[in-house]
DNA sequence: GGCAGCCCATAAGGTAGTTTAAGAAAGCGA
DNA sequence: TCGCTTTCTTAAACTACCTTATGGGCTGCC
């Protein structure tokens, strides 16, 4: 049963009786994307609430010289959406692409309104998961702009070494903010003393 | 009654029966802060949410080398709340400040489980609160990876020109990330040309 | 009314991070 | 297994932003 991972995320948060794991069974579709694969493209509103089953995503935009900037990464048991397309059902700015091939399930938007909108227990849970990401993303600011680009990857690498292994330091400087070569030139710093 | 601009608030989300209006009454206090004064420390537990019915306040980190970096700023009709802190019931790492002599309302967390988690109408709420603020912290967190101090500079005063009259260059420099001195010269360089 | 404290501007020298370019190593598709 | 693309590194020139210092204008306070 692929909702399994999802069940054991959402019941770490609050228990459900069965006919909500029902609920969730119905609701979230399973779909399998290949490595280099989009989920979503800049244009594309966002429909979905994806959950990763297995595999590694990314979030980022191109700004207008083309570059790319990682806004967040996924693996296993983790979401990722583009809330502000997804919310306001306006055209995404963002691309969400896959790294490895992968595994996940999806709720669309109008499925989310349907199965759990009435329901105190989901809304609680959904609730729960917002706020987490909000205090997520208020660390990061605060890290952005307090910190240097050495102490950020130094923060990287501790809060999320599995991290390390499955993503290329091109996607790692991304995320940071910084050029892989700057990147680089930090790492051989670090090595150094 | 000083609760009316926060009901009009909530109402713009979803309308309200005659006895949830009660609760919000009953639930959440009224308290004046003069400018100066602080509504969070370093080191408290932030045990409120806080709605700004006048005034303006400042949310700010200060870090290993005593300087402070701005999160996030108040006036009337915003929540301001150390969300990190108030959810893990952790001590914060930040301090809020009145700028203004200011009039808030404040909402404990056990008030809040008591009067409004049962509820169906404020959980959808405060969940379209808290994304709401996900999707503010998402732009910024893109803007400060993607833009220069420039370019956030111009967005700032686009997007929140009623802050200009009220918080000093110091202020906006420190929220931007950058010192007053080069915010200095991106204004000079902005009227030449 | 005068002093203290804060705010803004300007300038010179310094540092963090970028750009461009180039070469070697490693992974991937056919 | 070959060829291609991607990845990591190094280096030199450059830019965005910081630090420190100075001076002048404004505001609040006794």
């Amino acid at each position: 049963m692929t909702t399994t991972a999802l069940l054991a995320y959402f019941e770490r948060v609050l228990s459900l009786t069965e006919a909500e794991k029902s609920l969730v069974a119905e609701a979230f579709q399973e779909r399998k994307v290949k490595r280099r694969h989009f989920i979503l493209q800049k244009g594309d509103v966002c429909k979905h609430h994806t959950f990763v089953v297995a595999g590694c995503f990314r979030m980022y935009l191109v700004d207008d010289k083309g570059k790319e900037h990682n806004l967040q990464f996924a693996i296993e048991n983790w979401w990722i959406t583009d809330i502000a397309s997804f919310y306001a059902a306006e055209p995404s700015s963002l691309y969400i692409e896959a790294l490895e091939n992968s595994t996940i399930l999806q709720l669309r938007k109008e499925d989310q309104v349907k199965f759990f909108d009435d329901n105190l227990t989901f809304n609680r849970i959904f609730r729960a998961l917002t706020e987490n990401a909000l205090v997520n993303a208020h660390r990061r600011i605060l890290q952005n702009i307090s910190s240097t680009a050495e102490e950020r990857y130094l923060d990287f690498l501790k809060r999320y070494p599995q991290f390390l292994q499955r993503l290329s330091n091109v996607q790692i400087a991304s995320y940071l903010g910084v050029t892989p070569e700057f990147l680089s030139t930090i790492r051989k710093k670090m090595i150094g003393s």
